[in-house]
Formats: structure tokens, C-alpha cells, sequence
RNA sequence: GCCGAAGUGGCGGAAUAGGCAGACGCGCACGACUCAAAAUCGUGUUCCCUCCGGGAAUGAGGGUUCGAUUCCCUCCUUCGGCACCA
């Protein structure tokens, strides 16, 4: 089967955003809450209790139900949201937007408490913007490419679509039960074919514009998935397929790559962006930025060896050169006897793996090639040898050995009974080349250096350090060598060798070369008709009778496709984007959409990202910012991580252990709502912690509290409370309002819930003192549902529209705002002090005076007792928190 | 080895421009209601002592300060990332 053809794409080129980036920045940092025509201020809405039942039941269809019933009215509410599209996100030039972005699952089957912990905090908070006017976007899709599909594929003998789409099916429904703001209407599905049109257009562009490129080279290879990996997705010491765990090994292979390293130097900046600082350090450390010098060392012959070095001050203690035995030249500086040696340590060495050749025991290996090298600082002869701890993949592949301040150097030198000569001599210590015992890796002054002679190094790194930044000068004075920079960073390796992916629209003809397919052709889709997808090492798609065959764009002969496909994290680094227009079949997303929603505002997702996806995700948009299709340098402004969900016993959840919380059965005992507050409450949310089932009972205790006080007719009718009771409620309503609004902002979801209790608590106090059917009153209820509502959608919005009578929804209500005066104290109680342990408690007025404050402790008689009579040396009044009385 | 994050009751965790350590919840104990159980409500719950009252305590040790969970130094432990990267 060959490509279908669907409706030409008619607009393939994006335009160059017109809205300046200056004006969207303005937008979103504009307003905290604006003013809605639907919003109510609390002092109108105050109103005597008795009155609401019967405008409720005039008001809605559904009879309201006085037991706690939430597997009745949340599947009720949630059919109604959905009918009425409440979160139904679109432009709205009128209010300021944002974007809240969480990281799309994998449809692997079913929903775990992970996904839940992932999504419904970050929920809370996108409803909690939403109330405070802004018009939010909070999409759901499918990272729905990947490998579990074809282990199912082969397991059960389903095709990967069917599986994925079941998959997808059933996970939809498991979301909805979240009661989730998604807007649906945006869900995209990577392996959609109207998603995967446009990821093999963005692979297109990256070709034209010379981002991607195809190269033979050693790759690493999961020999269980069999297929290629990128750097990233190997993991660990031991080298490890980030998927399976396996050791990985090195193929030689033809294989397209993305050339991330263009932006190796931009993506080690963060400025403007706010991200956890633990990511940006890993992100830092992958890219790992050596700076230094290249310097031309050359063989007897006068042919030139580049080197890098981060440490030229200590040029003049070179001793000797390693070749990798990869090394271009090896052979040619290798003299006739030494031959035999040579070749040999090469063979050995290219049957290893990496894992063999860098982890294990890490002795040092090598042979001498014979050969000599001149450094070119001080016309010294020195030897050329070959060794495997010189990668070919990092620097030239050749480098200059300083065994007196390098520890590798050192240890190889000691080995083979090679010269070592201290150039650097630290104070206080007389290095001496045959008997110090490590390497001297720190600062020190020069020796043994020629013009340098008594230069300081320092322990900086780079122009940073005195000594290196006058040998840099020096060198490209000489014309030798010049400030370089070298990258851990490698090129993004993005063929497998699988079938279930967005196929590579590439094709190859024997006169034309590659080609990439002419966008009126795509998408190139995957074939149905497939029956064996088993890995053999190459794409299953290579075994498909007709489907590689194609006709060659530019001449039109006999062509063959790729028949590989693309690493899923290409799908996931712009999903982003086609969630502004997912239907769209013209252009990968709308530029209007594009203007209003863009950049994302916050981001959320698992930090074991750090150094893919969150890599990959910035590296193409930096990608598509030069090629004019995006805007601005950064996707995202803020990002956030959650932690983990373990299981009860500390161990990590997963469905071999048998130890996965299933949210479905939780949902059916407690109600999505009792979970979604569980989850905030029971761990900082971005740290993570052990599942207690035991613990999900206080909050759900808390929430049949709360349908309690609102329901029960104890609560319907009160006295007159005093003066003091209702000034109190008021106080502690707005305090929490603070509080929780605050916490909203900050991700503090835990302290969110834990606030919430604590005023119910109180308003249970203040109901036992009367406060029932007063203004205060009213307003507490009002805001308390509003303060819950992004927290439990589904318990306010029947509480708010079913028992207290007002207008549908909730949603839509405005957060509201702190009284600051109602919410301050007015007399505050002051531990005292008496050096340094809290011996009394004095209540003074808010705003007394410190000298106020300061009588007042000292005519404490317990303060008095502890005085003994002496005289206080020192009484320091920190003003509205404590006296301290020193004797 | 290098870089980062974090160590607080039986447990999850509160409290950091330095100022009452242990909010809130789980668990546990006792009590009320009940024939009983569940649910619910109430009380208590860091540890130690001679229990009126006092002492100790935020991984360990030291420092600054009237005062340190919070700041500084040294060390230990756990988790995460990198690792023969020149």
C-alpha cells in the first residue's frame, strides 16, 4: 500500500507571527482578577438562608438529595459541564489568557494514581486562574507512538493501532470521572494521522533548513527493543536502555539525526523563564560546557593533531599524546614494529562495547605507536600513544597528557613508566614528577613554563583563571592554538528501527539521493495491513510487501522509502502547538490561536524529563523560531514538577509488583472529589510520598463535614451571634482567603486543604455560637465554596447551586477578594521571653506602641518571678511577635 | 568523584526578610451515642523527670545572635543527575 493521498494541503508554510511579543507579555501580566458581569460581589449576596429552597428547586432539574451522594451528582454535574461546554476554551480578546499546560500521558491502558497526582492538582489551580479572570486553556492528549503498543502487538496478536485506540478509549473515560477542566474539543492523538501529517512536516523543514541530517556512525542500540536510541534515552553507569533497563551496545549505522547541538550554547540559558532549579542544573550538566583551547600539536611528519584542553596553562607538562584507537592517524604515526601491537589493541578495542571500554574496573589499557609528536609550546619530542580511555565521540579524539595534573594522565603514565613533569607548583609543597603520588589538580603557580614562569593559577575555570587566559592569549598570539569550547551535548538521534511511529517522509532514489516527500503527500501513513511486528533489528515496515516502494520527487524513478520511523519524543515536542488548532488541516496550528495562547504559562509534568522531553520541547522551538514559525525563545515560562506516588511501602508502584492504587476503585468509594483533595493534601505535591490508604479517611471525613454544615438543618436556621463571634468569622474567612490564594499561586496545594479544615473547623465553632442566618455568615458559606471550588468542582457546584440557591455555576464565579481589614487582628498575644525561654503570654491591642508592648511584659508576675528581682540587662520587643527579657 | 535536592513526633507534613516548633490530617488511647458494631461527636497524644512544676528536642558537631528548624562552617545519611568528557 502506498501513501494515501488525503486533500492537498493547500497552506504549508506558516507565516511569521504578526502580534509583537511585547504586547502578549503586557496581556498576561496585566490583571489578577478582573471584574466579570457574572461575578457578584459578596456584599450583594448576602441573603437569609430559609428563602433559597424553592428558588433551588425552580432553578434545577435535579432534585436536590440531602445524603452525601457523590456517585450521584458528580457524573451528574460532569454531563452538564460537558453539554454546556463550561470549559470550552476559546479566544477572548477581552481577558487575559493562560495557558496551563500538563505533560500527555501514554495511552498504556488505565489511569493510575500517578496520572491522577499529575493532572487534578494542576486542575485545581488552572480553575483556581480561571475564577480569577483569566481565560484558561487547559488541554489533554495522547502521546499515543511507542513501544508498549507493538509488545501488546506481538503479545496478544492486536494490531498497535487497535490496541492504542482502545487504550485511548478507555482513558478518556477514566479522565472524565476526574471532573478535569480539559477542554476536549482540543485533545490531540499523536498517532492520529492528521497529528502525524504534520510532525513529518516539521521533520521536513528541519531537513530543508539543514537541521536534520543522515549519518553512518556508532549509535547506541538497545539490543532488546532493537532498535537505535538517542544519548539522552541511555541511561545510567551502566549504560541502559531508558525504556527496558538493558545494557546498551554500539552499531554502526546509517541514521537520521537533528543538530541540537546548534543550540547547545543557547539552551543553557534560562533567562525569563522561571523553572525549578534542579532541572536547569541537570539540563546544564547534560549539555556540559568544557571551555578551553584548541591547540595543533603535529605528528614527526608535520602533520597537524588538534587537541582540546580545558587546562593550557599546563601545555608545558604535556609528557606525551593518546590517540583514541579510532583515531584518524593512528596508523600513520605508527611505525613498522610497533604495528602488530597497534592493530591489534584497535581490534580489541572495536569489539567492545562502550559499557566495556569506560565503566568496569577503569584500569588503564594501551600500546605505543612508535610515533612522536612535537608540542608546539616547547619543540619537545614527545610519544604518541593509543588508548581506549580517549573517546573518538568527545573533543578530536586525540589528546595531550599532562600526567602531573590530570589523574587519567597520571595513572596511565605511572603505568607505562612515562615521564611527569609539574608545572604547576602549588604552595607550601615541592612537586617532584618521579615521586608524587596523584596528580595536582588545583591551583598553584607555574614552572617549567617558559614565559610564564611564576604565573598564578587559580582554581577558576576557563578565562576565569589568570594562567589560562594568558597561555589562550599567547597561543593565538603564536598562532597555534585559540579559545575553543567543547559539549558533552550530542545531536539528537531520532530513527527506530520500529513500526508503531511517525514514519520518516523521506525517499531514496540511486540518482537523487534523499529526498523528503513533497507535502501535497502527506502524511506518509502507516500501513494497516501488517502482520508481523516482530523486531529484528530493522523496521517492520522494510517487510511490507509494497509499502517502501515509491517514486522519487524530484526525477520520478523507482524510489524507496525510509522505513524507519521517528523517536516519539519528535511527537511530543510540539503537541503544544497542535493543541491550539488540532483539527486543522492546513497548517500545524492557527496563527490566531498561536498569538493568543502562546507562550504556555505553566507547565507541569515529572522531572524525569529533565534532560529529554523538557530538552527536545525547547531545542525545537528554538528550531522553529529561526525557521520563522514560532515566536519568542522560550516555550514555556514556568514550569513545575510533581513528585512521585509510591506505594505503601515505600516501593515504586507498578502493576509487576502488584502494588498500584487504582483510582477508579477510590472514585467509586470516595468520589472524585475526596481523591482530588487527597492528592493535594497528603504530600508537598512536588516532593511526592508513600500512598496511605488510611489517610484518604480524614479526607473524605473532611468533605462529609462540609456537605454536613451545608445541609444539615441544624445549619438552616440560627440565633443572633455576638458581636465578637461574627468579627472572628469574618477575621478567619479572609485570613484562609489570603492563605489559600496564596498557596494556589505557589503550588502549596497541601496547606490549601489543610486551611480549608481549619476554617471549617471554626465555622462549626462559630454555627454552636450562633452565627447562623447572619450577613457574616452568608459570606463565609460563599466563599468557603468558592475557596473549594477548584479544589472539589463537583460537592461546590451542588452545594453552591442546589442547596444555597445560586446561580449556576460556580465556575464562573469570581475568586474573591481579602478584606485586609477583616482580616486583621485586634489585640495579638505576645510570648515573653526570659533568656530565651517563653515564660509568659501577654495580650496587647494590635497596634500598641513597643514601649506599650514592653510594660506590659514587664508587669507580668510570672516575668517578675523570673527576675528574681535583678534588673533586665536587655529587653528587645520584636514588634507584634515576642519580647525577649535578657538578665 | 562532581553537581543538585532533602533530613522536623509512630506516619504524611506545618512553621523560614531569624521570633510561641509540631498547624492540619492519619494512627493510637479514653469517653459519649448504641443491645452491639459501623458511622458520628468529644477529649488526649514529641520525649524524659520527682508530672504542682521542670527539663530536653527540628540528622550530628561547632559558630553568629537576646533568640536558629531558618544564616555560616565541618561532617553524616537519603534521593536524583552526570561520570575515563581531556
Amino acid at each position: 500500500m502506498a501513501t494515501t493521498k488525503k486533500k492537498t494541503a493547500k497552506k504549508t508554510t506558516v507565516k511569521k507571527k504578526t502580534a509583537p511579543k511585547a504586547k502578549k507579555t503586557l496581556k498576561t501580566m496585566k490583571i489578577v482578577a478582573v471584574k466579570k458581569k457574572t461575578a457578584k460581589p459578596v456584599s450583594k449576596a448576602r441573603k437569609s438562608a430559609p428563602a433559597k429552597s424553592k428558588r433551588t428547586e425552580v432553578r434545577n432539574p435535579v432534585a436536590k438529595d440531602k445524603s452525601f451522594n457523590p456517585q450521584v451528582f458528580e457524573p451528574k454535574w460532569q454531563a452538564k459541564w460537558e453539554a454546556d461546554k463550561l470549559y470550552r476554551a476559546v479566544i477572548d480578546e477581552s481577558k487575559p489568557k493562560f495557558y496551563a499546560l500538563t505533560m500527555l500521558p501514554y495511552p498504556s491502558g488505565d489511569l493510575h494514581i500517578g496520572h491522577w497526582y499529575a493532572m487534578t492538582p494542576p486542575d485545581a489551580r488552572a480553575r483556581f486562574k480561571r475564577m480569577q479572570g483569566y481565560n484558561v486553556m487547559f488541554p489533554m492528549g495522547f502521546d499515543a507512538f511507542g513501544l508498549p503498543a507493538e509488545g501488546a502487538a506481538i503479545k496478544h496478536n492486536i494490531h498497535p493501532k487497535k490496541w492504542t485506540y482502545q487504550n485511548i478509549e478507555n482513558m478518556r473515560r477514566q479522565m472524565r470521572t476526574m471532573g478535569a477542566m480539559f477542554d476536549w474539543e482540543r485533545e490531540a492523538v499523536s498517532s492520529d494521522p492528521e497529528y502525524y501529517k504534520w510532525t513529518q512536516w516539521f521533520f521536513i523543514q528541519l531537513y530543508k533548513h539543514g537541521l536534520a541530517y543522515r549519518k553512518k556512525q556508532a549509535v547506541d542500540w538497545c539490543p532488546k527493543d532493537n532498535t537505535t536510541l538517542a544519548r539522552e534515552q541511555v541511561k545510567g553507569e551502566d549504560r541502559v536502555c531508558d525504556r527496558c533497563g538493558t545494557p546498551v551496545i554500539k552499531k554502526e549505522l546509517d541514521q537520521w539525526f537533528f543538530k541540537a547541538t546548534k543550540y547547545a550554547d543557547e539552551l543553557l540559558h534560562f533567562d525569563g523563564i522561571d523553572w525549578p532549579e534542579f532541572i536547569k542544573v541537570s539540563q546544564t550538566n547534560w549539555i556540559g560546557r568544557s571551555e578551553g583551547a584548541s591547540v595543533t600539536f603535529r605528528t614527526e611528519a608535520g602533520d597537524p593533531i588538534e587537541i582540546f584542553t580545558t587546562r593550557p596553562d599546563t601545555l608545558w607538562g604535556a609528557t606525551f599524546m593518546v590517540f583514541s584507537p579510532e583515531h584518524p592517524l593512528v596508523d600513520k604515526v605508527t611505525t613498522p614494529e610497533n604495528a602488530e601491537a597497534v592493530s591489534e589493541y584497535k581490534a580489541q578495542a572495536a569489539k567492545q562495547t562502550d559499557i566495556q571500554r569506560e565503566a568496569k574496573d577503569k584500569e588503564k589499557t594501551g600500546v605505543f605507536t612508535g610515533g612522536y609528536a612535537i608540542n608546539p609550546v616547547n619543540g619537545e619530542r614527545i610519544p604518541i600513544w593509543v588508548a581506549d580511555y580517549v573517546l573518538m565521540s568527545y573533543g578530536t579524539g586525540a589528546i595531550m597528557a599532562v600526567p602531573a595534573h590530570d589523574e587519567r594522565d597520571f595513572e596511565f603514565a605511572r603505568k607505562f613508566g612515562l615521564k611527569v613533569i609539574p608545572v604547576i607548583q602549588p604552595e607550601g609543597v615541592e612537586l617532584n614528577g618521579d615521586t608524587m603520588e596523584r596528580a595536582h589538580e588545583h591551583e598553584g603557580v607555574m614552572i617549567n613554563s617558559g614565559p610564564f614562569n611564576g604565573t598564578r593559577a587559580t582554581n577558576d575555570k576557563g578565562m576565569a583563571n589568570p594562567a589560562i587566559k594568558a597561555v589562550i592569549e599567547w597561543l593565538e598570539q603564536k598562532g597555534i592554538g585559540k579559545r575553543d569550547v567543547n559539549y558533552r551535548y550530542r545531536d539528537w538521534l531520532i530513527s527506530r528501527q520500529r513500526f508503531w511511529g511517525a514514519p520518516i517522509p523521506m525517499v531514496y532514489c540511486e540518482t537523487h539521493g534523499w529526498n523528503p516527500v513533497p507535502d501535497d503527500q502527506l502524511p506518509v501513513l502507516l500501513p494497516d495491513d501488517i502482520d508481523e511486528w516482530k523486531p529484528t533489528g530493522e523496521s517492520p515496515l522494510k517487510f511490507h510487501p509494497t509499502w517502501k516502494n515509491a517514486t522519487c520527487p524530484i526525477g520520478g524513478e523507482p524510489a524507496i522509502r525510509e522505513t524507519d520511523t521517528m523517536d516519539t519524543f519528535m511527537c511530543s515536542s510540539w503537541y503544544h502547538l497542535r493543541y491550539l488548532s488540532p483539527h486543522d488541516d492546513n497548517a500545524p496550528f492557527d496563527d490566531a490561536e498561536y498569538n493568543y495562547w502562546m507562550p504556555v504559562d505553566t507547565y507541569t509534568g515529572g522531572s524525569e524529563h529533565a534532560n529529554m522531553h523538557l530538552l527536545y520541547f525547547r531545542f525545537f522551538h528554538k528550531a522553529l523560531r529561526d525557521m520563522g514559525i514560532t515566536e519568542g525563545n522560550e516555550p514555556v515560562m514556568q514550569l513545575r514538577n510533581q513528585g512521585m506516588v509510591l506505594a505503601e511501602d515505600n516501593s515504586k508502584m507498578s502493576k509487576s509488583r502488584g502494588n498500584v492504587v487504582a483510582p477508579d476503585v477510590l472514585v467509586k468509594k470516595y468520589g472524585a472529589d475526596t481523591v482530588r483533595a487527597y492528592l493535594m493534601f497528603f504530600a508537598r505535591w512536588q516532593q511526592g510520598a508513600p500512598w496511605d490508604s488510611h489517610g484518604i479517611e480524614g479526607t473524605a471525613r473532611w468533605m462529609r463535614r462540609v456537605w454536613t454544615l451545608f445541609t444539615d438543618p441544624a445549619s438552616l436556621s440560627g440565633t443572633a451571634a455576638s458581636a465578637d463571634v461574627k468579627k472572628d468569622l469574618r477575621r478567619r474567612v479572609h485570613q484562609t482567603l489570603k492563605r489559600v490564594t496564596h498557596d494556589f499561586e505557589n503550588f502549596e496545594f497541601n496547606t490549601i486543604i489543610s486551611s480549608l479544615m481549619e476554617l471549617l473547623n471554626e465555622m462549626y465553632k462559630a454555627r454552636e455560637a450562633g452565627a447562623v442566618g447572619t450577613p457574616e455568615w452568608a459570606e463565609a458559606t460563599e466563599i468557603y465554596l468558592k475557596m473549594m471550588a477548584p479544589v472539589a468542582p463537583h460537592i461546590t457546584e451542588e452545594l453552591w447551586s442546589n442547596h444555597l440557591g445560586k446561580p449556576y455555576s460556580i465556575h464562573q464565579q469570581m475568586w474573591p477578594q481579602v478584606d485586609e481589614a477583616a482580616a486583621r487582628e485586634d489585640s495579638i498575644e505576645i510570648p515573653v521571653q526570659v533568656n530565651g525561654k517563653v515564660r509568659d503570654r501577654i495580650v496587647v491591642p494590635v497596634d500598641a506602641s513597643e514601649d506599650e508592648i514592653r510594660k506590659a511584659a514587664l508587669a507580668s508576675e510570672i516575668v517578675q518571678k523570673y527576675l528574681e528581682g535583678r534588673e533586665p540587662r536587655k529587653v528587645i520587643v520584636a514588634h507584634g511577635k515576642l519580647v525577649s527579657v535578657v538578665v
